[in-house]
DNA sequence: CGGCAAACCTGCGAGC
DNA sequence: TGCTCGCAGGTTTGCC
Protein backbone atom coordinates (compact mmCIF):
# COMPACT_ATOMS: atom_id res chain seq x y z
CA UNK A 1 0.00 0.00 0.00
CA UNK A 2 2.02 2.16 0.87
CA UNK A 3 4.16 4.55 -1.22
CA UNK A 4 7.29 6.72 0.11
CA UNK A 5 5.30 8.98 2.30
CA UNK A 6 3.53 6.82 3.88
CA UNK A 7 6.69 4.61 4.23
CA UNK A 8 8.32 8.10 5.28
CA UNK A 9 5.68 8.80 8.11
CA UNK A 10 5.76 5.13 9.61
CA UNK A 11 9.55 5.58 10.08
CA UNK A 12 8.84 9.12 11.72
CA UNK A 13 6.50 7.28 14.08
CA UNK A 14 8.68 4.28 14.80
CA UNK A 15 11.95 6.77 15.56
CA UNK A 16 10.02 9.00 17.61
CA UNK A 17 9.60 5.50 20.08
CA UNK A 18 12.25 3.44 19.57
CA UNK A 19 15.20 4.50 19.03
CA UNK A 20 18.04 4.46 21.39
CA UNK A 21 15.93 1.66 22.53
CA UNK A 22 16.45 -2.09 23.17
CA UNK A 23 14.71 -4.81 21.73
CA UNK A 24 13.85 -7.12 24.47
CA UNK A 25 11.78 -9.53 23.03
CA UNK A 26 10.75 -10.23 19.41
CA UNK A 27 7.67 -12.74 18.92
CA UNK A 28 7.65 -14.37 15.18
CA UNK A 29 4.36 -16.06 14.57
CA UNK A 30 4.94 -17.40 11.24
CA UNK A 31 8.40 -18.64 9.26
CA UNK A 32 7.66 -16.33 6.58
CA UNK A 33 6.10 -13.10 4.98
CA UNK A 34 6.50 -13.00 1.01
CA UNK A 35 10.00 -14.58 1.52
CA UNK A 36 10.93 -16.94 4.80
CA UNK A 37 12.22 -14.70 7.76
CA UNK A 38 16.19 -15.93 8.21
CA UNK A 39 15.93 -19.07 10.85
CA UNK A 40 18.07 -17.07 13.70
CA UNK A 41 15.85 -14.22 13.27
CA UNK A 42 14.53 -14.09 16.90
CA UNK A 43 18.01 -14.68 17.89
CA UNK A 44 19.92 -12.18 16.43
CA UNK A 45 17.23 -8.84 17.22
CA UNK A 46 16.94 -9.94 20.69
CA UNK A 47 19.08 -7.69 22.65
CA UNK A 48 19.82 -5.54 20.25
CA UNK A 49 20.06 -1.91 20.31
CA UNK A 50 18.00 0.52 17.39
CA UNK A 51 20.74 2.82 17.16
CA UNK A 52 18.55 4.77 14.28
CA UNK A 53 15.61 4.08 11.87
CA UNK A 54 15.21 5.64 8.60
CA UNK A 55 13.87 4.89 4.85
CA UNK A 56 15.50 4.19 1.24
CA UNK A 57 13.31 3.95 -1.10
CA UNK A 58 9.82 2.40 0.03
CA UNK A 59 12.09 0.00 2.31
CA UNK A 60 12.42 0.92 6.20
CA UNK A 61 16.03 1.02 7.91
CA UNK A 62 16.12 0.06 11.15
CA UNK A 63 20.11 0.60 12.00
CA UNK A 64 21.70 -1.79 15.09
CA UNK A 65 24.09 -1.99 17.75
CA UNK A 66 25.44 -5.26 15.86
CA UNK A 67 26.32 -6.62 12.60
CA UNK A 68 22.55 -6.45 11.32
CA UNK A 69 20.55 -3.74 9.52
CA UNK A 70 16.89 -4.53 9.72
CA UNK A 71 15.09 -4.25 6.97
CA UNK A 72 11.10 -4.22 6.57
CA UNK A 73 9.42 -3.72 3.22
CA UNK A 74 5.18 -3.29 3.82
CA UNK A 75 4.40 -4.62 0.86
CA UNK A 76 0.89 -3.15 -0.10
CA UNK A 77 -1.04 -4.01 3.02
CA UNK A 78 1.59 -4.23 6.03
CA UNK A 79 1.75 -2.06 8.89
CA UNK A 80 3.74 -1.02 11.88
CA UNK A 81 1.41 -0.10 14.85
CA UNK A 82 3.11 1.14 18.38
CA UNK A 83 1.26 0.16 21.78
CA UNK A 84 -1.98 -1.16 21.67
CA UNK A 85 -3.24 -2.81 18.54
CA UNK A 86 -6.97 -1.50 17.92
CA UNK A 87 -9.82 -3.58 19.42
CA UNK A 88 -11.65 -5.81 17.36
CA UNK A 89 -8.38 -6.42 14.61
CA UNK A 90 -6.43 -7.63 17.44
CA UNK A 91 -4.81 -11.29 16.84
CA UNK A 92 -5.24 -11.63 13.05
CA UNK A 93 -2.16 -11.22 10.73
CA UNK A 94 0.22 -9.94 13.29
CA UNK A 95 3.42 -11.65 12.09
CA UNK A 96 5.90 -9.99 14.07
CA UNK A 97 6.11 -8.37 17.35
CA UNK A 98 8.77 -6.10 18.79
CA UNK A 99 8.83 -5.32 22.46
CA UNK A 100 11.24 -2.30 24.05
CA UNK A 101 13.02 -2.54 27.14
CA UNK A 102 11.00 0.34 28.40
CA UNK A 103 7.96 -1.85 27.11
CA UNK A 104 6.77 -0.16 23.94
CA UNK A 105 5.46 -2.48 21.38
CA UNK A 106 5.64 -2.86 17.75
CA UNK A 107 3.35 -4.95 15.78
CA UNK A 108 4.02 -5.92 12.09
CA UNK A 109 0.43 -6.35 10.41
CA UNK A 110 0.12 -8.00 7.27
CA UNK A 111 -2.68 -9.52 5.69
CA UNK A 112 -1.66 -10.15 2.15
CA UNK A 113 1.98 -10.52 2.92
CA UNK A 114 3.38 -9.33 0.17
CA UNK A 115 5.80 -7.00 2.89
CA UNK A 116 9.07 -8.50 4.01
CA UNK A 117 11.51 -8.30 6.72
CA UNK A 118 15.18 -9.29 6.25
CA UNK A 119 18.57 -8.70 7.70
CA UNK A 120 21.75 -7.75 5.80
CA UNK A 121 25.06 -7.14 6.75
CA UNK A 122 25.59 -3.80 7.38
CA UNK A 123 28.70 -3.29 5.18
CA UNK A 124 27.11 -4.66 2.34
CA UNK A 125 23.57 -3.16 2.30
CA UNK A 126 24.27 -0.80 -0.74
CA UNK A 127 25.42 -4.23 -2.79
CA UNK A 128 22.08 -6.00 -1.64
CA UNK A 129 19.76 -6.63 -4.38
CA UNK A 130 17.40 -5.27 -2.76
CA UNK A 131 18.82 -1.71 -3.05
CA UNK A 132 21.82 -2.68 -5.77
CA UNK A 133 19.50 -1.32 -8.62
CA UNK A 134 17.71 1.35 -6.95
CA UNK A 135 17.62 4.73 -8.41
CA UNK A 136 18.23 7.95 -7.18
CA UNK A 137 15.91 9.38 -4.10
CA UNK A 138 12.95 11.76 -5.52
CA UNK A 139 13.84 14.30 -2.50
CA UNK A 140 17.80 14.09 -2.67
CA UNK A 141 20.12 16.26 -4.26
CA UNK A 142 20.61 13.07 -6.84
CA UNK A 143 17.01 13.59 -8.52
CA UNK A 144 16.78 16.31 -10.94
CA UNK A 145 15.59 16.48 -14.93
CA UNK A 146 18.73 15.75 -16.41
CA UNK A 147 18.93 12.77 -14.18
CA UNK A 148 15.63 11.51 -14.56
CA UNK A 149 15.84 12.32 -18.76
CA UNK A 150 19.03 10.43 -18.56
CA UNK A 151 17.34 7.57 -17.24
CA UNK A 152 14.49 7.91 -19.24
CA UNK A 153 16.62 8.03 -22.59
CA UNK A 154 15.59 5.45 -25.36
CA UNK A 155 12.70 3.90 -23.57
CA UNK A 156 9.73 3.27 -25.64
CA UNK A 157 7.74 2.31 -22.40
CA UNK A 158 4.82 4.96 -21.15
CA UNK A 159 6.20 7.82 -18.89
CA UNK A 160 3.30 5.76 -16.19
CA UNK A 161 5.05 2.86 -16.05
CA UNK A 162 8.66 3.83 -16.37
CA UNK A 163 7.68 6.21 -13.28
CA UNK A 164 7.05 2.88 -10.98
CA UNK A 165 10.12 1.37 -12.13
CA UNK A 166 12.61 1.57 -9.12
CA UNK A 167 15.51 1.86 -10.67
CA UNK A 168 14.43 4.56 -12.62
CA UNK A 169 13.54 7.12 -9.36
CA UNK A 170 12.69 5.44 -6.14
CA UNK A 171 10.14 5.17 -3.83
CA UNK A 172 6.90 6.06 -6.11
CA UNK A 173 4.06 3.88 -6.35
CA UNK A 174 0.59 3.84 -8.16
CA UNK A 175 -0.62 6.82 -6.61
CA UNK A 176 2.12 9.30 -6.31
CA UNK A 177 2.69 8.69 -10.17
CA UNK A 178 -0.46 9.52 -11.47
CA UNK A 179 -0.43 12.61 -9.14
CA UNK A 180 2.85 13.84 -10.00
CA UNK A 181 2.10 13.52 -13.93
CA UNK A 182 -1.63 15.19 -13.87
CA UNK A 183 0.69 17.85 -11.77
CA UNK A 184 3.36 18.28 -15.02
CA UNK A 185 0.44 18.15 -17.53
CA UNK A 186 2.39 15.06 -18.82
CA UNK A 187 0.06 12.12 -20.73
CA UNK A 188 0.56 9.12 -18.48
CA UNK A 189 0.75 7.35 -22.09
CA UNK A 190 3.86 9.38 -23.49
CA UNK A 191 6.91 7.49 -24.33
CA UNK A 192 9.11 7.64 -21.46
CA UNK A 193 12.00 8.58 -24.12
CA UNK A 194 9.96 11.76 -24.86
CA UNK A 195 9.97 13.39 -21.30
CA UNK A 196 13.03 15.46 -21.64
CA UNK A 197 13.95 19.20 -21.91
CA UNK A 198 10.67 21.34 -20.70
CA UNK A 199 8.70 18.12 -19.34
CA UNK A 200 11.54 16.70 -17.59
CA UNK A 201 12.19 20.49 -15.61
CA UNK A 202 8.09 20.29 -14.69
CA UNK A 203 7.97 16.54 -13.83
CA UNK A 204 11.17 16.88 -11.18
CA UNK A 205 9.49 19.39 -8.95
CA UNK A 206 6.17 18.00 -9.61
CA UNK A 207 7.33 14.77 -8.14
CA UNK A 208 8.86 16.35 -5.37
CA UNK A 209 5.71 18.58 -4.39
CA UNK A 210 2.86 16.05 -4.31
CA UNK A 211 5.63 13.64 -2.15
CA UNK A 212 6.64 16.53 0.31
CA UNK A 213 3.22 17.56 0.41
CA UNK A 214 1.50 13.99 1.21
CA UNK A 215 4.46 13.69 3.58
CA UNK A 216 3.22 16.91 5.15
CA UNK A 217 -0.51 15.37 5.45
CA UNK A 218 0.66 12.43 7.12
CA UNK A 219 0.57 10.18 4.33
CA UNK A 220 -2.89 8.41 2.39
CA UNK A 221 -5.29 6.43 3.69
CA UNK A 222 -7.53 4.29 1.52
CA UNK A 223 -8.10 0.86 3.03
CA UNK A 224 -6.17 0.37 5.68
CA UNK A 225 -3.11 2.54 5.94
CA UNK A 226 -2.92 4.40 9.01
CA UNK A 227 -0.20 5.72 11.00
CA UNK A 228 2.01 4.20 13.99
CA UNK A 229 0.09 5.77 16.28
CA UNK A 230 -3.42 4.45 14.34
CA UNK A 231 -3.93 8.57 13.43
CA UNK A 232 -5.30 8.23 9.63
CA UNK A 233 -2.94 9.69 6.88
CA UNK A 234 -5.30 12.30 4.99
CA UNK A 235 -3.90 13.46 2.10
CA UNK A 236 -6.28 11.41 -0.04
CA UNK A 237 -8.29 14.17 0.13
CA UNK A 238 -6.40 16.42 -1.72
CA UNK A 239 -5.64 13.73 -4.35
CA UNK A 240 -6.69 15.51 -8.13
CA UNK A 241 -7.01 12.22 -10.23
CA UNK A 242 -6.19 8.90 -8.36
CA UNK A 243 -9.65 7.39 -7.78
CA UNK A 244 -11.32 10.24 -9.26
CA UNK A 245 -12.68 8.28 -12.61
CA UNK A 246 -15.71 10.66 -13.74
CA UNK A 247 -15.21 13.21 -11.50
CA UNK A 248 -14.19 16.47 -12.78
CA UNK A 249 -11.02 17.67 -13.98
CA UNK A 250 -10.37 19.92 -10.86
CA UNK A 251 -7.76 21.84 -13.41
CA UNK A 252 -9.73 22.13 -16.05
CA UNK A 253 -12.06 24.94 -17.11
CA UNK A 254 -13.79 23.03 -19.36
CA UNK A 255 -15.92 20.54 -18.46
CA UNK A 256 -12.88 17.39 -18.88
CA UNK A 257 -13.81 14.68 -16.40
CA UNK A 258 -11.17 12.06 -14.82
CA UNK A 259 -10.32 8.83 -17.05
CA UNK A 260 -8.88 5.48 -16.09
CA UNK A 261 -7.00 3.17 -18.00
CA UNK A 262 -4.71 -0.11 -17.09
CA UNK A 263 -1.59 0.40 -18.15
CA UNK A 264 1.03 -2.59 -17.57
CA UNK A 265 -1.66 -4.43 -15.43
CA UNK A 266 -2.11 -1.38 -13.21
CA UNK A 267 -5.01 1.40 -12.96
CA UNK A 268 -3.95 4.92 -14.16
CA UNK A 269 -6.49 8.18 -13.23
CA UNK A 270 -5.51 10.87 -15.96
CA UNK A 271 -7.02 14.16 -17.45
CA UNK A 272 -6.71 14.09 -21.40
CA UNK A 273 -7.36 17.76 -21.54
CA UNK A 274 -4.66 18.95 -19.57
CA UNK A 275 -2.06 15.86 -19.94
CA UNK A 276 -0.03 15.79 -22.98
C1' DC B 1 17.33 -6.30 -23.17
C1' DG B 2 12.48 -4.40 -23.08
C1' DG B 3 7.79 -4.68 -22.07
C1' DC B 4 3.87 -6.91 -20.29
C1' DA B 5 0.86 -10.37 -17.92
C1' DA B 6 0.66 -13.23 -14.16
C1' DA B 7 1.71 -14.67 -9.70
C1' DC B 8 2.13 -14.01 -4.78
C1' DC B 9 -2.35 -13.44 -0.67
C1' DT B 10 -6.36 -11.64 1.67
C1' DG B 11 -10.27 -8.62 2.10
C1' DC B 12 -13.86 -5.68 0.61
C1' DG B 13 -17.41 -3.53 -2.14
C1' DA B 14 -20.45 -3.91 -6.14
C1' DG B 15 -23.67 -6.38 -8.59
C1' DC B 16 -26.70 -10.13 -9.29
C1' DT C 1 -28.79 -12.90 2.58
C1' DG C 2 -25.18 -14.84 0.01
C1' DC C 3 -22.46 -15.74 -3.89
C1' DT C 4 -19.05 -14.31 -7.61
C1' DC C 5 -16.27 -10.97 -9.70
C1' DG C 6 -13.16 -7.31 -9.86
C1' DC C 7 -10.14 -4.54 -7.64
C1' DA C 8 -6.46 -2.96 -4.23
C1' DG C 9 -0.86 1.40 -2.28
C1' DG C 10 4.32 -3.68 -4.61
C1' DT C 11 7.70 -6.61 -6.49
C1' DT C 12 9.33 -10.68 -8.91
C1' DT C 13 9.17 -14.10 -12.45
C1' DG C 14 8.66 -15.83 -16.74
C1' DC C 15 7.28 -15.47 -21.43
C1' DC C 16 7.43 -13.38 -26.06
Amino acid sequence: MPELPEVETVCRGLALKLEGRRLVRVEQNRPDLRVPLPQDFVRRLTGRRIERIRRRAKYILMDLDGPDILVIHLGMSGRVILGRVPEGEAGLHEHVRFIADDGTTATYKDHRRFGLMALVAADALDAHPMFADLGPEPLGNGFSAAVLSAALAGRKTPIKSALLDQTVVSGLGNIYVCEALYRAGISPRRLAQSVAGARAERLVPAIREVLTEAIAAGGSTLRDYVQTDGELGYFQKAFAVYGREGEPCPGCTCKASVERVVQAGRSTFFCAHKQR
